[in-house]
DNA sequence: TAACATTGATTGATATCGTCAATTATTGAC
DNA sequence: GTCAATAATTGACGATATCAATCAATGTTA
């Protein structure tokens, strides 16, 4: 084994580049359907709960400013794939929630990123993946 | 074991997010010595080998455009850590080396960096940790 | 050797992303 | 009823990604 890489051992920058290689690749399965791999990942959190995601909440899913939230939701909006309505419960916040057109493609998004994803960790053992999709979720969801 | 994350399974999705708690910590570790964490990268490939890398080599190390390395290189430069010469053996590359003061501070970086991350895996099992460093490595680096 | 394609570095343009400060509307607490 | 806290929004600015075009040097080939 040799690591002839200085980074080689530096979890951080594995983790960048690895991400880019997955980024890079859903960006390019996105494109067809006019979405960027941010506004999928919106759609996809708008489209798992029939009543709706808040900005804020959407906002502490994805790591991000609560002001890009807001364009991320205004554009997805513009293109009919989500609706944004006051909470009753809490009219300072809105729910955004998919419509039927939004749900459609946030399927077709999902499986055109799986697929062009398919080959990239095929020769990684399965149970590796599971295990790796686990250590994941608890680093960047500790509370959940 | 509740997934009410539609991306839960996302690895990409994961990879990014969790790409985004190490490079924030990296970041600000790295802040008081007027380095990001992407110069830091370009100094530690620089600081690696005496003779220096050139400037393709590193884009092609950090994932990055070549034209994103010359702004890099030239702020390095600019704040004396790194030097840039010819290649005597092939005039149109540059060889990007670390300065004294540059492999300092790239020392002084990578200390400071180890500290403010070494909470963050601190619930994983080292084996665990071995075995996702080295996931990663075939991932980015498939043919080293 | 002269013509041509390729490569490495560079510049510039454009779109996206990250971060912060400030504002407005609404809610909650005292 | 006043005041602090919260959710969304706007605007600004620097950082990042991507692409096209240019220039100098090298490699290829007729």
């Amino acid at each position: 084994m040799h690591d002839e890489h200085p980074l080689a051992q530096d979890l951080g920058f594995l983790l960048s580049r690895a991400s880019g290689v997955f980024a890079k690749t859903a960006s390019e399965a996105l494109s067809p359907l006019g979405l960027r791999v941010r506004s999928y990942s919106v759609l996809a959190f708008a489209s798992e709960v029939e009543t709706g995601v808040t900005q804020r909440r959407l906002a502490e899913l994805m790591g991000l400013d609560p002001s890009q939230v807001v364009a991320l939701v205004d554009e997805l909006e513009g293109n009919g794939l989500v609706r944004r309505v006051t909470d009753p419960n809490d009219r300072r916040s809105k729910l955004v929630s998919a419509t039927s057109e939004g749900t459609r493609v946030r399927s077709e998004g999902g499986r055109r990123i799986a697929e062009a994803q398919s080959g990239i960790m095929a020769d990684v053992k399965p149970e590796t993946q599971v295990e790796l999709n686990a250590l994941l979720r608890q680093l960047v969801f500790p509370d959940e």
